[in-house]
RNA sequence: GGUCGCAUAGCUCAGUUGGUUAGAGCGUCUGUCUUACAAACAGAAGGCCGCCAGUUCGAGUCUGGCUGUGACCA
């Protein structure tokens, strides 16, 4: 074999291994009766754009469970899919179309936008599962799904007909955050509120009489908003307003229009402190107002906008004219008519659509609704019910604090509004028409009318057609509507040659992607499996879809046939064998919107929960403890990091931030592309908002059009050179062919130096286990407990402490613990302790064998312990050591007797298959652990001299040990470890032994060393180390005697905890004696 | 305004049910190209555990308040 080089090459493992994967099926996950099923979903990302760090934490956490699931032997299923994102996706295609052709979704169509968003899709989805490859994935991407194929399809059709059939699904009114530039609905959750320099306008109303003759009183009142007048329905004053009382019940006209409106009173809505006192009433154009209106619903509602934001027929001469224009007019006409009374200047809190980053205007409009709130005979509804899984522990949440974000919002049992006004999504399955003959003759093909309205439908037609009469709201016809489940399009047909047409609005997002853990798995059809992508399966080198599965690890076992096939002897064995899933991995901020969704459908559909187990993990922030994001100009590519460091290390870091907190912050850094000089970042604070920018930028923002892109100069003294760098803020991207700064992180070097540190621990051992110089190779033989050494003894008992702590950090989703433990376990004991100590044997043709083999257990379990962390590095060295030793000494199982520590046996063919290590608990051994530690310190003692003296590396120094007979002995037994790791020659030890002239000393809790220097010491340098020490030391044992001393303290405190003390107090006290004893001798 | 977090070494973070002398990585300083690894090795320096009270024999850890900071929901 070639010897391995002494960098880890992580792109070319990439390059070798996950094509390796793919080939051999080993992401795939099929029904295996004889196995138990791990299912994850993904928490399918939006296609409006790439992937970012948030994404790469995600996906690691839940690859990394996925991973350790399948050593462990359950068939694990990692599902892939992204979701269409309606109001996102369409509008950065709309902005992108309006900005670079000057065309409107109008201009070209329904259709042909359509067309252009799935144009978009597949770009994206492209790229975003490229990002989610190159980080090592392993989803089975045969299954790979997204919102709007025809798989979810029919699961959100079937859902929205069950819920209306069931009474679930409702229309109404609403008064919503309307976008006029999108012309959609906004949810709140979409919106954010910026500050904005305003006016507050004061105009008033004359009051009139039962004639609508002014009676000569005005009421007075402020707005920031003139416009709305002409909506007006009311006008409002607090009930105890005593300036006001006489007036209530009384009329006021609104001048522009003559209306005559009621002024009411309404302690929620008036404020008596507040201004005049009085308000305006636009119930239609004010979420206040509107909830005035619904206590008082006398005052009636008027809506004056059209849905482009200009004025409707209620606008009178200012029909047509955008809303803020008209303002302008409302106030001239109000000053000519002398009802203006002043402005003033005032900051606005205005909400802003997210995404056409456009005001929004609070609007009236009809809305599809599901029900969330308890039947009226107090059964619990679909709000309840979500919250009784979680409540009753079918659910759990990781950390448990999250159970109250899910549990709070739900308990508001808001109805959920589920229509958008957009053209990208499902649309809603409804059909309607105005009541006439001919659409009544339709009806009395499936059914017929009754006396209530109700139409019931013929037994043949009320499995997956609901047929409803309402009368429009709006212009007051009589309509019928038919709701047509999935899979009639004949049905469709029907009805749309009758007349009938289409509902034109499409579903929330979120309504799909609730659906998301069985509707991936092809509900609601219960008789097929769902559809596999045939490229994805054609990738696999096993050919026959029956055995793309291939040959499985050592302990799983050779899989059963793949029922990847659509036939199944008639059930759907994928939904029943994976549903419900294991654990979904998620972000905080998507517990209301996804989470409970997904729950509460769940149960509707399935009558079963989605997963047992929610993981929230945290939030990457930038260095300055902002959000990172696309607009803040701070968003890390993750391809870029595994550019840069591989994706081993970039995972393992990420892994490392993984823990229960809430937030991490991930400092960035501009790369400069000349010379790979990092320049730190600053803020840089535009009107408002702040942005991310390199510190040494020059150049202004925003940038003009066509005037130069502002740049960065490197802070490299040898380099200095300007380039354009990664940002938001490039109209709309970097120049072409100009070499642009990187956004990276340096944290990323803790998993870059782990993974090399890793690879150069198993070179040592690869060129050990080789045949060479200094003996044979590695041959596998059975180990047993009398031909290990202590240090085998060690190293194996920490090994077994650290894997099970593995599973145990795992479990609770502690990716930070965990890598960690096995970090500290790798680097710190493998490494600095028991390659140094072995190193000896490997050159001793008769301690050899024995070294190799428990050299090769540990590393073997190391290999696969991390493979879920950094699974290239793992599969690069798995494969080489499978040609060193196909068989190998492995441990035994737990019960194993007559002293067999390691058995021979074969190994997998794969790292990502190989069976979890099981190291038993046997082997840990907490006395021989302590002896350990003592050696440790020893050494450490020494070269602590060493270095103090500044004794040249090649130096051999004599080390003498006073200590009882018993630790004497133990030293002496480990005497070639002293001039192994601290080259020192341990000339005596035991109880006798003196201190000699001249020498420098240390001191342990049950042994003090003594290293002649004659010659080298320094005595005053030695002096006053020792003092430092003795006062450390004085300190300690005062602060214990004082505890010993207090009465409460020892008759109180755990008896254990008291003879903690004193036993630390005695091993102190005598430490401060030799070190006394050593002053002494010094002075 | 409500809810949930965070504040520990220059930076980024650990710190189990309260219990001996508070840890790690990076950075800094001193040595070392020692045949696995300079992305490394050996050694060292560096802490009012945000502030104020309280509970306790004992508080980084528990309780209350304050300050700063972040997220979510209104």
């Amino acid at each position: 074999m070639s010897e391995l080089p002494k960098l880890y090459d992580p792109q070319s493992a990439q390059n070798s291994w996950f094509p390796y994967w793919e080939q051999r099926g080993d992401f795939n996950a099929d029904p295996t009766p004889d196995k138990e099923s791990h299912t994850i979903m993904i928490p399918l990302p939006n296609v409006t754009g790439a992937l970012h760090m948030g994404h790469a934490l995600n996906g690691t956490c839940q690859d990394l469970i996925t991973r350790w699931r399948r050593m462990q032997g359950f068939e694990a299923l990692w599902m892939p899919g992204t979701d269409h994102a309606g109001i996102a996706t369409q509008a950065v295609v709309e902005r992108r179309m309006l900005e670079e052709e000057g065309l409107t979704r109008h201009d070209v169509g329904r259709e042909a936008l359509v067309n252009r968003i799935w144009r978009w899709k597949d770009a994206y989805e492209k790229r975003i599962i490229s990002q989610q490859k190159s980080l090592g994935a392993s989803c089975d991407w045969r299954r790979l799904r997204f919102t709007l194929d025809e798989v979810c399809a029919k699961a959100v059709r079937r859902t929205f007909f069950k819920m209306f059939r069931d009474g679930l699904i409702y229309r109404g009114k609403r008064l919503v955050n309307w976008d006029v530039h999108l012309q959609t609905a906004v949810a709140d959750d979409e919106v954010f509120e910026e500050e904005i320099d305003g006016y507050f306008w004061t105009f008033n109303y004359p009051v009139v009489d039962a004639q609508g003759n002014p009676t000569g009183e005005l009421i007075h009142y402020s707005t920031t908003r003139p416009e709305t007048m002409l909506g007006d329905t009311a006008v409002c004053v607090h009930p105890t307003d005593e300036r006001y009382t006489s007036l209530i019940g009384k009329h006021v006209k609104i001048p522009l229009n003559g209306r005559v409106i009621p002024i009411i009173a309404d302690a929620l809505l008036a404020d008596k402190e507040k201004g005049t006192g009085a308000v305006k009433v636009t119930p239609a154009h004010d979420p206040n107002d509107y909830a005035c209106y619904l206590r008082n619903p006398e005052i009636g509602v008027i809506n004056i906008l059209n849905s482009d934001g200009t004025l409707n027929e209620n606008g009178g001469e200012w029909e047509g004219i955008d809303r803020l224009e008209a303002r302008h007019h409302v106030i001239e006409r109000m000053g000519e008519l002398g009802h203006y009374e002043g402005v003033e200047d005032r900051k606005i809190p205005l909400k802003h659509s997210d995404r056409s980053k456009t005001p929004v205007e609070p609007y009236l409009s009809d809305q599809w609704f599901v029900r969330m709130t308890d039947d009226e005979d107090g059964k619990p509804g679909l709000a309840q019910k979500a919250i009784d899984a979680v409540e009753d522990g079918r659910v759990r949440f990781f950390p448990s604090r999250y159970t109250k974000t899910y549990t709070d919002w739900l308990a508001e049992k808001r109805d959920w509004c589920i229509s958008r006004q957009l053209w990208w999504g499902h649309r809603i399955p409804v059909w309607s028409a105005v009541e006439t003959p001919e659409t009544r003759a339709i009806v009395e093909t499936f059914g017929e009318f009754s006396d209530d309205g109700n139409v019931p439908l013929k037994s043949e037609f009320s499995e997956f057609l609901y047929c409803a009469t309402f009368t429009d709201g709006n212009d007051g016809t009589n309509r019928i509507l038919f709701c047509v489940d999935e899979g009639h399009e004949d049905i469709e047909q029907k009805l749309q040659a009758a007349g009938f047409e289409q509902d034109s609005d499409v579903l929330d997002t979120w309504f799909s992607s609730a659906l998301w853990p069985h509707a991936t798995l092809g509900w609601p059809d219960r008789q097929h499996n769902p559809p596999m992508d045939e490229n994805e399966i054609a990738k696999q080198t096993n050919l026959a879809p029956d055995e793309s599965s291939g040959v499985k690890s050592e302990s799983s076992g050779a899989k059963p046939e793949s029922s990847g096939a659509n036939s199944n002897g008639g059930n759907n064995a994928v939904l029943d064998y994976f549903y419900p899933g294991s654990v979904l991995i998620t972000s905080r901020d998507i517990i209301t919107l996804w989470v409970a969704r997904m729950v509460l459908t769940g149960l509707y559909n399935m009558d079963d929960i989605p997963f047992r187990h929610v993981h929230v993990h945290p939030k990457i922030l930038d260095g300055f403890g902002q959000t990172m994001s696309k607009s803040k100009g701070n968003g890390v590519d993750p391809v870029d990091l595994i550019g840069k460091y591989g994706a081993d290390a970039v995972r393992f870091t990420i892994a490392s931030f993984a823990g229960e907190t809430q937030d991490v912050r991930l400092p960035i850094s501009y790369e400069c592309p000349h010379c790979e000089e990092m320049i730190s970042p600053k803020q840089y604070r535009l009107e408002t908002s702040s942005v991310v920018v390199p510190s040494t930028l020059k150049g202004e923002f925003p940038v003009p059009q066509g005037a130069p892109k502002p740049t960065m100069v490197c802070t490299n003294k040898k380099c200095k050179k300007q380039s354009q760098f990664t940002t938001p803020l490039y109209d709309p991207d970097p120049d072409p062919d100009v070499p642009v700064a990187k956004m990276v992180s340096e944290r990323f070097e803790y998993g870059r130096n782990f993974c090399n540190k890793f690879w150069n621990a198993a070179r040592f051992a690869i060129m050990n286990l080789e045949a060479s110089d200094n003996g044979p190779a590695y041959s596998p033989a059975e180990v047993t407990d009398d031909q290990l050494q202590l240090e085998d003894r060690w190293v194996l008992s920490r090994l077994s402490t650290v894997a099970n702590q593995m599973d145990e950090y795992l479990g609770r989703y502690q990716f930070d613990a965990a890598t960690r433990a096995i970090r500290d376990f790798t680097w710190n004991e493998f490494c600095d302790w028991y390659l140094e100590m072995i190193k000896p044997r490997l050159r001793n043709e008769n301690q050899r064998a024995v070294a190799q083999r428990v050299l090769l257990v540990v590393l073997d379990s190391l290999v696969r312990l991390l493979q879920p962390f950094t699974p290239f590095i793992c599969e690069e060295l798995w494969q080489r050591l499978k040609e060193i030793a196909p068989e190998r000494a492995l441990p035994v199982g737990e019960e194993s007797a007559d002293g067999k520590v390691l058995e021979v046996r074969p190994v997998a063919d794969a790292c990502i298959v190989a069976s979890w290590p099981k190291i038993p608990t046997t082997w840990q051994d907490a006395a021989l652990e302590k002896r350990f530690e003592r050696l440790q310190e020893t050494i450490a003692a020494v070269r602590n001299v060493r270095a103090v003296y500044s004794i040249p590396p090649g130096t051999s120094v004599k080390l003498r040990m006073r200590a009882s007979a018993e630790v004497a002995s133990d030293m002496e037994s480990v005497s070639s470890q002293f001039d192994n790791l601290a080259k020192a020659v341990l000339e005596a030890a035991g109880a006798d032994v003196e201190r000699p002239k001249g020498a420098a000393s240390f001191s342990l809790g049950d042994a003090d060393g003594f290293i002649p220097l004659e010659g080298l010491i320094d005595t005053e340098e030695e002096l006053k180390r020792q003092q430092k020490r003795a006062e450390e030391i004085r300190k300690h044992i005062k602060g214990a005697e004082s505890k010993l001393a207090n009465e409460n303290f020892t008759s109180r405190a755990p008896e254990q905890v008291v003879n903690d003390v004193r036993e630390t107090l005695e091993s102190n006290k005598k430490q401060l004696e030799s070190i006394e004893e050593i002053i002494r001798d010094l002075s």
